[in-house]
RNA sequence: GGCCCCAUCGUCUAGCGGCCUAGGACACCGCCCUUUCAAGGCGGCGGCGCGGGUUCGAAUCCCGUUGGGGCUACCA
């Protein structure tokens, strides 16, 4: 909200109606990170002030609109845990609410707005139309509709007719200037003479966004509005929609407005589909949390205000009041993105993160299959797991960097596989006895402990062929764990076990010619 | 073309006339720690687009300019 908005005095108001806000996408695609961001604005404002949060489907557009991503819209809605109050398949008072089982609401309502005249029929070719956005544009107008059918006579009427034009329904601006106070940027007013009549039912009868958009959003008592700022430049448009809605007894007031600045993606554009980090299921395959996802989109085009940058759902309620929103559009940075998913991933007990990466290891392959009923991984292969995980949590960003981090305890001996370039740099010639040693030392060894395996093979190969340790404890690496980098090397040799070790020290020693 | 929105480090931002020789975070670069990689600690680089006003005083207010972005459908 910009200074010109007294929040205090907009809190207070807030909290004196019931807010009632809501969520509507349309299921064409992937979900989108823009999409949510809107949807977690949305949901943290309503919750602050005790309000409702109202989740509605706008599917008018039967041509783009899908099942799956219908419910991929529910999925990622739960997954971010923005349960809503009202919507799909929990109902609500003002149900139903996908758009396409109210076609009888919108068409019983776009009849009155006809009879009322705030609506008539338009009986324009799309080629007329056309004509007359290029006059305007050549002549340094704006373009749009010019109001030829805006009063036309019964004569006019049924030559149209005769001729088989088609009509639209469009609703009739009024000659007045067009302003709101925009939570977030303040007035805003538009001149009459750029907001122009618009379509709110197609040639055969189905409703548009134009319509059923303020329609539902009176309908369902919705109190503010915060959208995207896409939908700027429609808001002029639907005032005097609403005001014509109060007007024929179907609404109680205009909602309040505010336009949330952009998500822009990489270059200076929109984040856009094309963008892989535009789409929400990225998200999911690399395993962020919904923690650290929340926190992230919270933060673009918000902020709380002090230095606090780290903030769980329940925080993020408690301070968003609906001030503070940005009018800036914001860059998407997927490394900052990632950086506070680490620190949140950081927190979780460790219990918690190995229940999160189990089933990363499952889709990966990794555990045995022979888990009971109910569970992806047998008893064994959850103790591995969760020893494992004072090794990795803090070098995890994301759920899926486990895999590669642990994957070679849960490997079998005759699938295990040592990565072609480490192999390659590091188990040469001079490696040999270093493997070999290290091979002796520890067949020897009786007490099979992180301290003891230490002890043995530093003693063996830092003192005994007087390595460098880095050098000693590199070969020895990949050759247990496949790769270069790994979990601290001594602890990762206690998890894996003496036999499963020294049959690595071996087969690796062999492969050297 | 027209209309609308926006303008602080590379990025997200704090800042709402004096507390600013502009604070934080991410990224980046050093150093420390160290068996790899992280994590952690310390330090560094780096910004108020420009021009006019207003004022004792402007990143903060006003105007202009330049530069971004969006909208301009019988999509949403």
């Amino acid at each position: 909200m910009t200074s010109s908005t007294d929040p205090a005095a907009t809190a207070t108001d807030a909290a004196a109606s019931i807010v009632r806000v809501r969520f509507p996408p349309s299921p064409t695609g992937d979900p989108h990170v823009g999409m949510v961001r809107s949807a977690l604005f949305n949901y943290a404002f309503a919750r602050h002030y005790g309000g409702a949060f109202v989740f509605r489907i706008e599917d008018t557009d039967a041509a783009r609109n899908t099942e799956a991503s219908y419910r991929a819209l529910l999925d990622t809605l739960r997954w971010m845990g923005l349960e809503w109050d009202e919507g799909p398949e929990i109902g609500g008072a003002y149900g139903p609410y996908r758009q396409s089982e109210r076609t009888e609401i919108y068409a019983d309502i776009a009849t009155r707005l006809k009879d009322a005249g705030y609506a008539y029929d338009c009986y324009c070719t799309a080629a007329e139309l056309e004509a007359g956005r290029e006059r305007a544009k050549a002549e340094k107008r704006t373009p749009g509709y010019e109001g030829t059918c805006r009063n036309l006579t019964a004569e006019q009427v049924a030559r149209h007719q005769a001729e088989g034009r088609t009509s639209v329904l469009r609703f009739r601006m009024p000659d007045k200037p067009l302003s709101w106070n925009d939570l977030v940027r303040g007035e805003i007013t538009f001149a009459p003479e750029n907001v122009f009549d618009y379509v709110l039912v197609r040639a055969d009868g189905s409703p548009l966004y134009t319509l059923v958009n303020p329609v539902d959003d009176a309908l369902m008592r919705i109190t503010h509005v915060l959208r995207g700022e896409d939908l700027l430049s429609s808001t002029p448009r639907q005032l005097p929609l609403h005001e014509a809605l109060i007007d024929l007894g179907v609404a109680e007031r205009v909602p309040e407005f505010g336009h949330l600045p952009y998500v822009m993606g990489e270059g200076n554009k929109k984040l856009s589909k094309r963008d892989p980090e535009a789409s929400f299921s990225y998200y999911l395959k690399q395993g962020f949390l919904p923690e650290g996802l929340l926190n992230y989109l919270a933060l673009l085009g918000w902020s709380m205000g002090d230095d606090q940058e780290l903030f769980s759902k329940q925080e993020l309620v408690g301070a968003f009041d609906g001030t503070r929103i940005s009018v800036n559009p914001a860059r998407f940075d997927l490394k900052k993105c990632e950086a506070i998913n680490a620190v949140h991933l950081r927190r979780l007990e460790p219990e918690d993160l190995a229940k999160r990466i189990l089933p990363f290891l499952a889709d990966a392959g990794l555990l045995s299959g022979a888990a009971p009923e109910g569970h992806l991984a047998t008893d064994a292969e959850w103790h591995t797991l969760l020893a494992t995980i004072p090794l990795i949590q803090e070098r995890m960003v994301v759920l899926s960097d486990a895999l590669g981090m642990i994957g070679f305890l849960f490997t079998p001996e005759e699938s295990f596989a040592i990565e072609p370039d480490d192999a390659a740099k590091f188990l040469t010639p001079e490696a040999k006895p270093v493997l070999e040693a290290a091979n002796e030392a520890l067949s020897s060894l009786t007490d099979w402990t992180t301290a003891a395996i230490d002890e043995a093979l530093r003693a063996a190969l830092i003192e005994g062929l007087g390595l460098k340790p880095k050098v000693a404890f590199t070969a020895i690496r990949v050759a247990v764990t496949g790769r270069r980098v790994s979990p601290p090397l001594f602890e990762s040799i206690e998890l894996l076990g003496r036999d499963r070790t020294l049959a690595r020290l071996r087969s690796a020693a062999q492969t050297i010619a």
